[in-house]
RNA sequence: CGAGGCGUAGCGCAGCCUGGUAGCGCAUUUGGUUUGGGACCAAAGGGUCGCAGGUUCGAAUCCUGUCGCCUCGACCA
């Protein structure tokens, strides 16, 4: 619940310029961003009503319009998956414990967060399960009994479900104990071909990210000590929210033969030589409902692009007592002119409750596009539009309305997209010194520098600055793909990767 | 997990220090007036004071434990 807590926290602070000491800023509306990012980011998720915190520690309530857009996200990369020849399945959430110590970089990232199911009733159980914190060991498992030959391959498995890690400190769709997601699953005859899945992912997850959620993020390697446990190489989209972080937002492993050699996941090839497959695994989280929060909210909270928005559009019949009801049929009119067009569109029939609140309500839901109709418009045939992104209301003709919807959300989107990209790269510094990437980081922005790849140099950084590589970008990513040589920013030996690094703050 | 803060009506809070009838604003319900950017008047309903122990004649208030939330730190595929 969000108590006083938050607004407690930090009296001095609260007692000069907290809004929330107004009586009426405290009643509506959320903490302005630059006043407190985290209270902003709490107050938007429970006053859209996208999740609730539930009485279990870290693990939320995803109301129905969080649930609708998580719906929406689940079609979108459901439907791509199996257009790419994926298929799903459905394996347990329990996990007998001794797989996960099957693998020893599994085990070590993993067994601080893991929760235990050791009793069925009063009985203790000599092997105890695990709530999946992921399920790479028991499909490993499960995938040895199903693999013979080569021709059986490639498995290209997905599922769709929750796991759990219990993160020490959680904040809703960000980090919570029990989150929701797909894991990709693929076992390939050679490294190529996995190495081309991991890949194949990894721009299906970028192409999601610009098209359906309008988020510019940057594909690129991990560096080694940010890599998953497991891993032989880590592919991550980094995105950056407007408070300067950076939010992993998808990611995408190769697996080498690790795992398949920790489950015994072989096949005979054509030449009758016995080999383990190279394997795959790849997630995008409930975690992406925040990065989509953070990048696109503002002081009067969320703002849903179109193309993923539950509600494109919403229409607010305007009227007295007398002629309330006209103006509500006359917006189911309209919104059925809508619906033929593919638009997802709501008609809000609330009575008693003020067209102003109603505004307020659902630009704080995030809505694309509002339409008002009142007596007036009726008679001289216009509507009053707004774009949720804009402060002006336009008043056109209603044919060039509905005619021009399909536009007006497409270009809802573009804007999102637009600036989005333009906070990214306005807030990404380029440095060659230390001294500018501190001061860099400590003023919440991205840097890009050489670096010379040693771990141990990371975690100093990191020590120092609280900044860590957030990846290293393909040759082919949108942003910051310049091959350049140059000497690490931090120990000044000839840097890695022959481009620069990105380094930022993380969620 | 370490440090700190906070749990009192749906929301935001006061009351706690100094133990003695549980309050305020908003929201809700009803009636009326309103309605093109967060309406107004009147009346009404709503609380095991997070939970469990303890001290006391008596606990929202004092003590202990515990659960949950927030911030910082550590951790974070």
């Amino acid at each position: 619940m969000l108590r006083s807590a938050s607004l407690c926290a930090a009296p001095t602070r609260l007692a000069t310029m907290h809004p929330m000491t107004d009586k009426k800023a405290q009643q509506y509306g959320v903490t302005p961003q630059s006043v407190d990012f985290n209270d902003w980011y709490n107050e938007v998720v429970k006053k859209a009503d996208l999740a609730d915190n539930s009485p279990v520690a870290g693990a939320m309530v995803v109301k129905p319009y969080g649930s609708a857009l998580w719906e929406r996200i689940v079609r979108w990369l459901d439907d791509e998956f199996k257009a790419a020849d994926h298929e799903s399945l459905i394996f347990p959430t329990l996990i007998p414990m001794d797989f996960i110590m099957r693998e020893a970089d599994h085990v070590e990232g993993f067994a601080p967060e893991l929760f235990t199911v050791n009793k069925i009733g009063t009985e203790v159980l000599a092997e105890p399960y695990v709530l999946r914190p992921t399920s790479e060991t028991i499909i490993g498992h499960m995938w040895s009994g199903w693999l013979n030959s080569y021709r059986d391959l490639p498995f290209l498995h997905y599922q769709w479900g929750s796991v759990f890690r219990a993160e020490l400190r959680t904040k809703a769709f960000l980090r919570t104990s029990e989150f929701y997601w797909h894991e990709g699953h693929t076992a390939h005859a050679t490294q190529q071909e996995a190495q081309a899945e991991v890949r194949m992912i990894l721009d299906l997850y970028h192409r999601f990210c610009r098209d359906i959620l309008a988020l510019p993020v940057v594909r690129g390697e991990k560096t080694a000590s940010e890599r998953f446990a497991g891993a032989v190489s880590t592919f991550s989209i980094e995105g950056m929210m407007r408070d300067g972080k950076a939010l992993q937002s998808g990611t995408s492993h190769y697996l080498g033969q690790k795992f398949s050699r920790a489950f015994n996941v072989k096949f005979q090839t054509a030449a009758q030589a016995e080999e383990f497959a190279h394997t795959t695994s790849w997630a995008i989280s409930s975690r992406i409902i925040g990065a989509l929060i953070m990048t696109h909210g503002d002081d009067k909270g969320l703002m849903m692009p179109p193309n993923i928005a539950p509600t494109q559009v919403v229409i607010i019949p305007i009227g007295r007592k007398d002629n309330f009801g006209e103006m509500v049929a006359e917006g189911d009119k309209l919104a059925a002119e809508l619906k033929a067009q593919g638009v997802r569109v709501k008609v809000d029939r609330r009575d008693g409750v003020t067209n102003g609140f109603k505004y307020n309500d659902w630009e704080l839901k995030g809505v694309p596009v509002r339409i008002e109709l009142g007596p007036r418009d009726l008679e001289s045939g216009v509507l009053v539009v707004k774009n949720r992104t804009g402060d002006d209301k336009e008043t056109l003709p209603r044919a060039e309305v509905v005619g021009g919807i399909k536009a007006r959300l497409d270009g809802i989107q573009a804007e999102l997209l637009q600036r989005a990209t333009d906070f990214m790269l306005e807030n990404t510094v380029t440095v060659d010194s230390y001294d500018e990437f501190k001061a860099a980081i400590e003023s919440g922005k991205w840097v890009r520098a050489f670096h010379c790849g040693d771990p141990e140099s990371e975690k100093a950084i990191k020590d120092d600055t609280k900044a860590t590589a957030r990846n290293v970008p393909l040759d082919d990513a949108e942003f910051f793909a310049e091959k350049e040589e140059g000497v690490c920013v931090h120990t000044g030996k000839p840097a890695a990767y022959g481009k620069r690094v990105i380094f930022g703050r993380q969620y």
